[in-house]
DNA sequence: AAAATAAGTCAACAAGGCTGACATAACTGG
DNA sequence: CCAGTTATGTCAGCCTTGTTGACTTATTTT
């Protein structure tokens, strides 16, 4: 509570602390973030709103889209948040057709998760605007642009998240970076065993 | 619902509708953006906590401690939240003597609100792991980050919003820019009078 | 057969958005 | 000076989306 709020020693991973001058200025890089993130997630607001849903729904639905097969464990993992948060809105994402359940074919208690047609649909059309905001983003930023904003990005989220963003973005950017990785990867390849049925008979 | 889903001719600023592998891979700058808010806005979280603060009550007290003199429309104008939902965390930050309102000196309807001693302390303290993980990440990124990512985060944010950015960030980083702008400004040079007293009639 | 695991569900709660309605004080134009 | 506008505050109630805790069911593992 009282701790020394002199310029301390404590230096940690950068060489020294931060002058008042560097304070600002990152100040200031912090509300432009926080502008940025806001009117980004605010693109797809109206469409959502048409059909009842809101952001978290978006955020279901994209990384389902994107990595199809996804385990209800996996998007917890991605999401950082709790079963009960996420069955809700996935259970309404089900319910209204933009995602589909099937019982994992070498484990049959996983739920593999999938889009819809109308659900890619959906995510497309969601995430329309915010690529677009992007790819002018990029371009407004220089040449450069997309490589050092991508290891910006990459450095500010936590390192334990680092492998799933890895296995995510590089596979369209590695032309950018020196890795060389594996292709996309499928999460289930197994029969389709559908769980409909069993749902409506359970519930 | 049923548009034309083939990549579309309607081409908007960009030059041209976003190929397939554009818009993975902006997707998964999507993923890298979302990763990149969440971890940085976790950072405070703890010392939140203890105060029974949330990010609400941070974003409130960092733009008054950044823009001392504030109005409470000027609050509303940055976060775009309603009168009623800022009223609510702004109460608290003044109960809890962290912010300190005066009567504007010209319009004394208006509240101008300004962060006390453990006001800036707290700001201070909430931020720093932030700007540690932002100094971090820009250096990560590369010689010419800082101007790049400005930028881009710049452009990402709507262009309603640019004003407002750019007066508060130009301060620190318009050695990087052409544009020289007047300094900081204050908001309010007039007599204080405390606002306490009447409040404490008045509840 | 028992234990662990993946998923789902019920209930209750909290933060922080929202709308609508209304009150007060202070400024402003006529 | 009075009427209307403006800046702020507040009450009441609602929604979304997080949280904890407890429990069930199906399935796999040991």
């Amino acid at each position: 509570m009282t701790e020394n709020l002199e310029p301390h020693q404590d230096d940690r991973d950068t060489r020294s602390a931060l002058t008042p001058e560097e304070q600002s200025k990152l100040l200031g890089f912090s509300e432009l973030l926080f502008f940025a993130y806001r009117d980004f997630t605010g693109d797809p607001d109206a469409i959502l709103q048409v059909l009842g849903f809101g952001r978290a729904h978006h955020r279901v639905l994209h990384f389902v889209t994107r990595q199809p097969g996804l385990r209800v464990a996996d998007l917890l993992e991605l999401l950082k948040i709790t079963k009960q948060s996420l069955g809700r809105v996935l259970r309404q994402l089900v319910d209204t057709g933009y995602i589909r359940q099937e019982a994992g074919s070498q484990d049959r208690r996983e739920r593999r998760l999938f889009p819809t047609e109308s659900g890619e649909d959906l995510a497309r059309r969601l995430s329309a605007p915010q690529l677009v905001r992007f790819a002018n983003a990029l371009e407004a930023a220089g040449p450069k642009a997309e490589i050092v904003v991508m290891r910006f990005l990459e450095a500010m989220a936590n390192a334990e998240d680092r492998p799933q963003m890895a296995e995510m973005v590089s596979n369209e950017v590695n032309t950018l970076k020196s890795s060389a990785r594996p292709g996309r990867k499928r999460r289930d390849d197994g029969t389709p065993s559908d769980l409909k049925a069993s749902r409506e008979r359970a519930g």
